[in-house]
DNA sequence: TTATAATAAGTAGCATGTTACGTTTTAACG
DNA sequence: CGTTAAAACGTAACATGCTACTTATTATAA
C-alpha cells in the first residue's frame, strides 16, 4: 500500500547518490579539459607511476571491463593527457604514461577530488565516515569475491550461501 | 609513498560497487528481456499505478535528467513493457501505462530485485544494514539538497560550508 | 489579456559502462 | 617442440548517464 518501495532498496539508493556525485564531479573537473572519471584514474596513474600501470591494472583496479578501460584511455590520449608504450618484454601490455600535460594537472585534480570527497559527506561525523568506509570496503570485499561467482545467484537457490 | 589513496575516497567505492551491482543486475533480469534499470523503474511503475505516473515523477524519483528517461522509457516501450498517454488536462504530460506483458513481468522482477538486494550485503548484520540504511539516507539527502547548489563548491572556497 | 516565465518533454552528441567476438602474444602441457 | 590454453587488448553494438538546444504547453505577471 506504500509507496516507498523501490527507493528503499540498496541498490537503488547507491544508483542515485553516484549520478549526483557523476554530475557534480564532471562539473568540478570541466575547467581541465578532463571527466570526473578520467581524473580519477589520471590521479591514479600520477601516484603509482613507479609500478608503470598497464591497462589491465586499471581494469582491476576500477573494477571495471576491459572495452571500458580502453575507451576511456584512448580519450585521455586524444586530449594529450596520456601516452601509451608497448612494454619491451611482453608484447600484450600497454604501458600507461602521463603527458607533461598530464602531470601538471595533477595538483588541481587532486585538490578537486578532496572537495568532492566531501560534497555527499559533509555533515558526517568522523564516527560516521568511518562507519561508511567499513560498510563500503565490505561491499567492494563481496564484489569482489563474487565476481566470478555470478551463476550462484542466478540460479534458483534460497540465496543463502557465499 | 603508499599506492592505497585513489581507492581510498568514497566516490571511487561507490564507483566499484556500482560497477558489480549494475552487472548482476542486467544478467539476472536478461532472461525476462528486460534490464536492471528497466527492472526497477518497472517495479516502481508497477507499485505506484494509482498516481498515474509520468516521465518527471521518475525523474525526481530516480535523480535522473529528462533526456535520460526519455531513452529508458523509450526502449521499454519498443520492447513492450509500458505504453504512453497524454494527460488529458496537461498536454505536457507523458503518463506512463503498464502493459499486459509489463504487469505479468512484475512478479518475477520483484524477486529479482530482492535477490539482488543481498547479493552486495549476504554478510552483514542486521546492524549493519541498518546502519547502512542511515548512511545512504543521509547522502541523499545531501545529494537533493545540493542538486542545485553546485557552484558554491566548484567556487574557491575553503569547503567548510554547508 | 497579452507578454513573459517556467515546466515537460524531444533530439543531438558525447562519456562511461556492458557483452560478444576477434587478434596477438605468452604460458602450460603433452 | 608443438599444440593448446590463457591473458591482454581491439572493435562493434548496445544501455544508461550527461549537457545543450529546441518545442510545446501552462503559469505568472504587467
Amino acid at each position: 500500500m506504500k509507496e516507498v518501495e523501490t527507493q528503499e532498496r540498496i541498490g537503488p539508493k547507491l544508483k542515485f547518490i553516484l549520478n549526483s556525485f557523476r554530475r557534480i564531479a564532471n562539473k568540478s573537473t570541466a575547467d581541465l579539459g578532463i571527466t570526473g572519471t578520467q581524473s580519477i584514474i589520471l590521479n591514479y596513474l600520477a601516484r603509482n607511476a613507479e609500478i608503470r600501470p598497464c591497462q589491465h591494472d586499471l581494469e582491476v583496479r576500477f573494477n571495471i571491463k576491459h572495452p571500458t578501460a580502453t575507451g576511456i584511455l584512448k580519450r585521455m590520449a586524444d586530449r594529450g593527457f596520456v601516452e601509451f608504450t608497448q612494454d619491451q618484454y611482453d608484447k600484450r601490455l600497454k604501458r600507461i604514461v602521463i603527458t607533461e600535460k598530464g602531470m601538471a594537472a595533477t595538483e588541481q585534480i587532486k585538490l578537486k577530488l578532496d572537495r568532492l570527497e566531501s560534497f555527499i559527506t559533509n555533515d558526517f561525523t568522523e564516527d560516521e565516515l568511518s562507519t561508511l568506509h567499513v560498510l563500503l570496503d565490505k561491499m567492494i570485499a563481496n564484489a569482489k569475491s563474487q565476481r566470478d561467482a555470478v551463476e550462484a545467484l542466478l540460479g534458483e537457490g534460497d540465496g543463502n550461501r557465499c
